[in-house]
DNA sequence: AAACTTATTAACCATTTGGTTAATTTTAAC
DNA sequence: GTTAAAATTAACCAAATGGTTAATAAGTTT
């Protein structure tokens, strides 16, 4: 026997929650071995460091999330087709993992460069996209619109509702976390449609 | 004489930098005696302590840019008239202080409900803004949009490329700080086009 | 310039924190 | 059932960190 199994699993489930509420810099060590109901030396014991633990946290989201994505891009669809696929797709990823956008968001200030390497070197390429809107606008299909700013305003449109959660659901809808998923999901549907609109000659 | 309020003020300026670049958790005592050039049992003379420092800190960050936004609300103009106004002048005020919408960010996720009593506190009413978009559907003149979706929209386009700069950056511009600067100026003027086209009926 | 207040510092302290050691219990192998 | 390997723990350690103390330097007042 070579480590056990579940146990490994345990702590990673824990420190995933502890990082992403906490940021790096506001987990502890032996917060994560709290919660994963064990001892701070058998969490040392199964991963060599808190670095070495977070790096692969960090890791294994991205392998999770990104190809998902990715893969909207590459196919051979027309632009308002690959919007709408994208946004929906964005977005339900981070309804079942709503924790993640704030965790990425944190790691953006801590260490800008590693994600961007990470995201890199995880196969995502904008070019694609930004070539089939460059197409579309030459072929009239929608305004003269700066293609990056429209791949800024798809992200932020399905992203920033998650980063700021809290303010969206208490400011803004005056409700809790249901109403949050509510919104989410009808947004998941409709988002396209503003953006499509939004371009459309 | 009671305090050198150029002592103070050359605190305030490197806890400011400090917690915003690194975050609550992230920043030192230390670190911000560094940057202050003075010693840290100056600062604890100065201020109490780490917690009341990052109080004075963000409190006043709310101070001073929530009022200039809520102003545009409150003018008895158009519809399209306020979201012109309100997308210039919000991304301007970060154009100016680009760290902000990241410590804010980070506020967030340490602490969700101190930001929301702030931003209730300051006098912040959306209130305002949703009527004057009800309206708005009502008499025909956008298409029939949730107010709570289209306020989500406008601010998530202002607000997200602050908040994921390296990424847009290096990731979607491929350049550096000028050119991101570059992108938000051309934005400012932009996005309100962006949004209205995507409204109107 | 003496007396007093304010500003600044070096040295120190208690607690927290990531990480280690060495011993103990559990599991598997023979 | 004995032995070896693997899993788990209690106790410990050094460095970092927020904060304090007590002494000194710089200004003000009279």
């Amino acid at each position: 026997m070579k480590y056990n199994i579940d146990t490994s699993e345990k702590i990673l489930n824990a420190a995933t929650h502890e990082f992403e509420e906490k940021g790096y810099n506001g987990t502890r060590m032996q917060g994560i071995a709290n919660r994963a109901g064990i001892n701070k030396a058998l969490l040392h014991y199964y991963y060599k460091s808190k670095d070495a633990l977070f790096q692969i946290i960090i890791h294994k989201a991205f392998k999770v999330f990104i190809p998902q994505i990715v893969s909207v891009f590459e196919e051979d669809t027309d632009l308002f087709t690959t919007i709408e696929k994208f946004t929906s797709s964005y977005i339900d990823v981070y309804i079942k993992n709503p924790r993640v956008p704030s965790f990425i968001t944190q790691e953006i200030n801590n260490n800008p460069e590693r994600l961007v390497n990470l995201i890199q070197s995880s196969g995502v390429n904008v070019e694609i996209f930004k070539n089939k809107i460059i197409k579309a606008v030459k072929e009239g299909q929608i305004i003269d619109i700066d293609p990056e700013q429209l791949i800024v305003n798809i992200v932020s449109l399905c992203l920033f509702p998650f980063v700021a959660k809290p303010i969206v659901t208490k400011l803004i809808l005056r409700g809790n976390d249901k109403d949050f998923d509510r919104f989410m999901e009808k947004r998941k549907n409709e988002i396209s449609t503003f953006i499509i609109k939004g371009i459309r000659k």
